[in-house]
DNA sequence: CCCTCTCCTGTAAACGTTTACAGTCGTGGC
DNA sequence: GCCACGACTGTAAACGTTTACAGGAGAGGG
């Protein structure tokens, strides 16, 4: 069975045997199926006598208007498109919690498509969206293949960056997170620290991340610190980040802090931390991105900059529906900017 | 704006200007539409020359199919839909991940729904997904409103449930836990633990849930340990999970091990015992199902029952595709069952 | 009694595909 | 030279909705 991205539906045509037209529906409540449609999209007038009647039989029917015919007819679907750029990060769960519990509310659906890291897997999944006729995208993450995306919004279909605007308005979550990274930023050189490290595993990344490195870099530059990148590779060999990390922090003009790219490296950056037998805060200090429970559960507590990355995603996604429903925005709260949550993990540096 | 599930598609009719269509793709290169529908389809014959003009034409007007069309014409959908019962829990995003990766490769899209832990919201995702004619569901865990789903697979909708398999053959993913749970439960025997609690927030549960306890109490009961419930409640206070937990910790006939319902459920307990000072394990051994990286670099590490859902959930969809396109499964290497990875959390018991 | 106006409803044509059926056009066997 | 046959392609009818347009029925005013 070759995994061919445009084949056809059925490979068997499958009976679906219960399956309620809005013919049936009309004819047993004894009018057309204009009516009935006019009952079911409340638009235009309908006697009340007639409307009861007819959603009486729908409702006994379980009469659901088929979702392709309306798509079809009125060239628009009720389904939104989510490209995430890795599932496999839980990073994006408080973000489609967000896509969804707006969508939702307001009748559409939300397709999720991963594009696995791989740029030519994105290609195929936003070809998915493509030919789902997805009435808005919203994305995740920073596309690996831009164009792709360019494209389609050329051609009309509306689309929302995670770090850019619908359109080309100023960027959404990468301002969230400034006001973040610069009190972290503070907070260090107010104990004193002078060199900080910033973890990640590639030296590449999304828009996003080049963002919170500019910011981070910038701001400590403002400080007086100075802030340098320490990639600790895609090995999985905890010993080998060990061997890296302990370079810096064991250096004659040592790094006396770790900031950690992405909240789910933190546990790796931990144990090798844990491995070299480095004590945190006392023998240097360590903060993430991104919060969640077991940062705090942890021992010590891990100090963080927390985004809330649903609200964040509500936004995008109330925007979005704006937009595509003519309404004005209609909740236009901005969601709140990421904080900076100074635990037991963060302390004065090391005596030199 | 009402969030009316059932509105029509478009508010305002957006102009889409560049859709091109079949018949546009015809014209440009002089055949009729029929023949490009064949040619889309790799279905019947078509002269190679013919073909590779039209591909070529399609490509350069960046053709592609409109899936809502498709649809109605074939009254089958290359969607899967996917039925979460409360997205803020990360135990389903190693599922998810395993339903695309293996629907994205056959082609087909998926739709997520979140029935956000309450059955009115699943009943009106369930609707979403029934106007959208998934060609299958798949439950990522057990459905707070059983009946309405019943009611669709009886019309003939593909349902493949995470506890239960496609129809009513054996369960899938309690079935897979079962081994990790007897072999935690031999473990914590060897210790020569006698009394054992299993920690939830509330006594409420699933299927997959009541039949994890049914088999957690009724290995115990085979070694002669007892088993007994802790329930949590569902107030955030650490302070009041932690007199819940001394409680029975620290009576006369003390339990001695304590197994974490789920995994987004240990941070919390993790803090409440540190908040009661106790000590792991020297005062209580934990063990908590569900694996991370975090319960890996927690310290102590902690004791896991790992079930490796990725997996379950690729087994589930490969199945549910191989039903749909009439192929037999494809792929059915049994995932792995789940494992006890016994860690620093787990030890003796302490002397009375 | 006729006309107009309002309110409600029906008729029928789209929407973009797929596919059964009916060609057309060579080619080769007789 | 005819016929049959195969390979390829076109015609047109569906799929389940929505909606412009037109019509009918009653009410009220003249």
């Amino acid at each position: 069975m070759p995994p061919n991205p445009s084949r056809q539906p059925a490979g068997s045509p499958r009976p679906s045997p219960g399956k309620v037209d809005i013919r049936q529906v009309a004819e047993e409540s004894g009018v057309s199926t204009a009516t009935v449609s006019r009952v079911m999209n409340r638009r235009s007038l309908v006697a009340e006598s007639t409307r009861l009647r007819v959603l009486q039989v729908a409702d006994r029917l379980h009469y659901v208007p088929t979702a392709s015919a309306r798509s079809l007819r009125n060239n628009a679907t009720m389904v939104i498109g989510v490209l995430v750029p890795d599932l496999a990060n839980p990073v994006f769960v408080p973000f489609l919690r967000g896509v969804q519990r707006v969508a939702q509310a307001h009748g559409y659906a939300v397709l999720v498509v991963d594009a696995q890291r791989s740029a030519k897997v994105e290609r195929r999944a936003v070809d998915v969206l493509h030919a789902q006729q997805v009435a808005a995208l919203v994305l995740a993450g920073s596309p690996r293949d831009p164009v792709r995306i360019e494209q389609l919004r050329r051609d009309g279909l509306l689309v929302v960056d995670a770090s850019g605007e619908i359109g080309s308005a100023p960027a959404l979550v990468p301002d969230l997170e400034e006001p973040g990274i610069w009190a972290m930023c503070d907070a260090l050189a107010e104990l004193e620290h002078r060199r900080i490290g910033y973890v990640s595993r590639t030296r590449a990344h999304g828009e996003a991340g080049r963002r919170r490195w500019a910011a981070l870099s910038s701001r400590c530059r403002q400080l007086g610190l100075s802030a340098e990148r320490v990639i600790l590779g895609s090995s999985p060999d905890i010993t080998r980040s060990s061997r890296v990390l302990t370079s810096v922090i064991e250096r004659p003009d040592p790094v006396t802090a770790l900031v950690c790219a992405t909240h789910g490296l933190a546990p790796t950056v931990l144990r090798a931390l844990r491995a070299a037998d480095v004590d945190l805060p006392g023998d240097c200090s360590f903060v993430t991105f991104g919060d969640s429970e077991w940062a705090a559960a942890f021992r010590p507590t891990i100090s963080a900059v927390s985004l809330d990355l649903y609200s964040a995603a509500s936004l995008m996604t109330t925007r979005v529906l704006g937009v595509l429903t003519g309404s004005g925005a209609g909740f236009d709260e901005q969601p709140a900017p990421a904080r900076f949550l100074p635990r037991e993990s963060s302390g004065p540096p090391p005596a030199p």
